[in-house]
Order: structure tokens, then sequence, then C-alpha cells
DNA sequence: ACCTGAACACCGTTCAAGT
DNA sequence: ACCTGAACACCGTTCAAGT
């Protein structure tokens, strides 16, 4: 996709800038097209996420794609976890959130759910940045507040709402990781998919090779265990969590 | 704890060992007391990880501390990957594992969870390791194991009990990692409760000052956001997964 | 077989100096 | 105010050479 940056003038139009005279040396490089912005950081760090995976994220990789040493990038962005938040929030960006409706608050709740994961998933392993993490970011914020509005349209009470919020986040955040994390050890070049596959069956016959008398129970489930239905895992412990919320509404709204 | 290495014969007992007569160099250090065993890297590593954290726990470090150089591990240990799983077995070799009680499952696999947390924040982010790891080494076996047959015991079918097993590992790795990542946050040397302390009351001064027109619910809900009520959070999602997992009991087993 | 020194190709961050 | 080169103090892993 990147060009190389030819060091000389442009061959398009005309260019005014003339040749550097004899005995006045040039520039050491061409000046970055657009200035460096927190902006320009921000999207710059993304492209190397989507392409190569957070662990590619480094201050001197973005500084090398905008053409500028790592020291740069300082003025824009305080250091590297600074980095990784804001580019975690820019994500948070693209979920697109409902409006709440409060007869099906759950199946809304489980939308955004899916939702997100949608999003998290599509940028690789950016899922690592939000564990552990108290969403400051507006965006985030955004989520956390959609989350937030379906659940007390739905009649859950604040306190019940305030730590279901961070059981689901947990929740999502363990999903895309996992659901990632195999890709990102796939070896770059390989079809990630066929090593997927095979990854799998290895694990599959593993557990069929361990010892019964040990993991008896185990031993007698190497099926179940080893099912490669992501989607499937994922509706099961969201199912598990809405109902287990929605088992704290008071059907009544407070009398009076 | 660890006390520099002398380069001189040690002052006790009459040692056998003459002073290295001139023109011959004696050898650069003095070489490790017990040879390098798998068994001794991991446990220098388990030392660097509940001294200093994860991130502390390098191949360098860890050859250091043992008096050696960093290619020395390789020889016992595949690379940093396998270290970290060797160390996050180690770990869960300290679970204690219940002895099922069918009647009484339920409360067994809330005891188990509770166990879990206990062991792993213990030991600083060793949560992190586990994320998003297929587990492979004898004692996580073990652990999974015994939740299985907790499950099966109480009558939880084979294909949920292995979708379970993932959600409440998931579970488990997300909450440890949420409890132990504000601490490794904490400046070397200082307090880590103070400073927990003052971190939260940040983020409580933060969400307080959000413009409420575009967060009216989060806004009004702080104090139940930033509850700092850990073992609350735990009960409560352990509680929602634990009640979600026992309603696919099959009360009657199968006829016949 | 095990261990080593040295090297390779990287890191994040700081800082004095420039414009 | 913003940007830079150079330096500091680190990384994981490989490899030829030693014992």
């Amino acid at each position: 996709m990147a060009t190389a940056r030819p060091d000389g003038p442009p061959s398009g139009p005309p260019a005014p800038e003339l040749p550097t005279p004899p005995g006045r040396r040039p520039r050491k490089a061409a000046p970055p097209r657009q200035p460096l912005t927190q902006d320009a950081v921000i999207e710059t760090a993304l492209r190397v996420l989507d392409a190569e995976g957070l662990e590619a994220v480094t201050m001197r990789r973005v500084a090398q794609e905008l053409g500028t040493g790592p020291a740069s990038l300082y003025a824009h962005v305080s250091g590297k976890d600074e980095l990784r938040e804001l580019m975690l929030d820019r994500v948070a960006a693209e979920i697109r959130l409902p409006f709440p409706d409060p007869a099906r608050w759950q199946e809304q709740l489980k939308g955004l759910a899916r939702e997100i994961r949608r999003v998290y998933t599509s940028h690789r392993d950016i899922a690592m940045v939000s564990m552990g993490l108290v969403p400051t970011g507006p965006h985030l914020l955004d989520v956390a507040e959609a989350q937030l509005a379906l659940m007390r349209a739905g009649g859950v009470p604040k306190k019940i709402a305030g730590m279901a919020v961070d059981t689901l986040g947990m929740f999502l955040d363990a999903d895309a990781i996992e659901g990632t994390v195999y890709y990102a050890k796939a070896p770059a070049g390989e079809d990630p998919h066929a090593f997927f596959e095979e990854y799998f069956g290895q694990f599959k016959e593993y557990f069929s090779a361990l010892p019964a008398d040990r993991y008896p129970v185990l031993t007698g489930m190497v099926e179940e265990l080893t099912d490669p239905d992501d989607d499937g895992r994922f509706e099961f412990g969201l199912d598990l969590l809405v109902r287990g919320i929605a088992s704290y509404v008071e059907d009544e709204e407070r009398p009076g």
C-alpha cells in the first residue's frame, strides 16, 4: 500500500522548487506531507493495528510510518498507553447505538453486545486495550451510556445496572480477545483460516490423548470442549448474562 | 531478599579451594549454585512475578537472577511464551479442588471460583497469561476437570457444561485482571493502597464532571458506577453465571 | 547435552538542541 | 510550540563456539 517517498521533486506538474545549489546540503528527508497532529498519529496507529495487530503498534513503527522519529510523537500523545486508549476510543466510535425501546430492552441489549463484538473483532486484538481499563474516552462513554439507558428503561435497578455494565464489559472484552488471540499467533503470510483449523485440530488430538484416569470427565466430552462454534459460545454466555440481569427487574415501578 | 553473590570464597568453614595462581585468570563469575533446570527457571520467574509483576518477567531478568545469560534459558524453555504458560500452570497447582457433592454442586462451583480468584490475584497479573489460552498444563486441566465434574454431577448437559467452563474461565480471567491492573500501574515504592484510593477518587470526580446532556443516565448514577466493592461485583457476576448454568439442568436423569 | 558471549534487530522515553 | 538526533536503558532470540 505505502509507496516509497522519493527524495527528489515529484515528476508531475512543473515544481517551483530548484535543485539545491552546490555547497548547500538539502534537508535530511522530505517533511511529512501534512503536519503531525494527534489525529494523524491515531489514524496511522490504527492502520498498523488493522494490518499487523496490536503488538506491531510501537511508537517507533508509527513514527516511521509518518516519516519521522519516535520522539516527535510525544508532542501529540503522552506515551504508548495513551495512544492505545485513543485508538480504542476511535474504534468505539464505529459502534452503532440503539434508541431505547423499553418493551424490547433485552433484545436491544443483546443486539448492542453483538455490535460491540463485531466492531472489536474487526480491529484485530484491540480488545486487549479495553481489558481492565476504566472507560473515559467520549465514544467509550457513549457505549456505556447506551447500555445503561437500555437497562434503566427496562426497569433494572441502578445498583444492578452499575454492576452489570461491568460484567458485560468483561465478557465482551474476554470474548473478543479469545477470538483474536489465535489469529494473532498465525505466522505472517500464512493463510490464517487454514492455520486456525490446524491449530484447533491439534487441541482435539491432545485432549483425546489425555489419561482418562486423571481426567475422567474431560476425556468423556472432548467433542463438546473442542466445538469450534464461536458464535454459539458467545450467544450462550450473552443469554446467561442478560437473563440474569432481567431477573432483577422490579416489575412495578416505584409506587407513588 | 536476594543477597549479592561474592566473587571470592565464602568466609564460613575452611574451603578446599586455593586462590587462583597468577597468570591464570579465574572464571568470569561464580557458577550458579545449582545446575539450571526447568523448575529453577520457573521458580525464579515466579519470584520476579510476585515481587514486580508480569511485565518485569523478561528472559534477561530471569537469567540475571539465576546468575547467567539469557541464552542459557533456551535449553530449558522454548521461549517467553512457554515460560509464561509454565508459570501459570505452577500457579494453578495451588488451587484446592473440591470433592463433588451432587446436592451442593452450585455452592461448590461458586466456592471453586472464589478459590481460583484468590490464587490468581495472589500472583499479581498472572491472569493475563490465562486470557485466550487453551489450558493444556496438567494443573490447569485438573481445575477444568473439577469444574466439569461439579457441573456434570449436578446434571448439567455435556454441551452446556462445555460452553460454561469457557464462559466461567473468561469471567475469572477478566475479573482477576481487572483487580490487578490498577495495582500494576502503581509507581514502585509508593503505597499501592493509597495510590488505588486516589486513583479511584479521580474517576469519581471525572464522572461527576461529565456533561449531563450527553450522558444523562450515566451522570445520574455516578455513585453506583464508582462503588469500590470488588467482592460485591465478583459475587454478582458469579451468581448470574451459576444461576444461568443451573437453569439448563435436566431434573430427571435420562429414562430407562 | 548443556552453557556461553556476542550479535542482531528491535523496544519506550528523555533531553538538549534546533527552528 | 513543535520537531529532531542521539542517547539511555532496556527487549527476545539466534548462533557459532566452547566444555
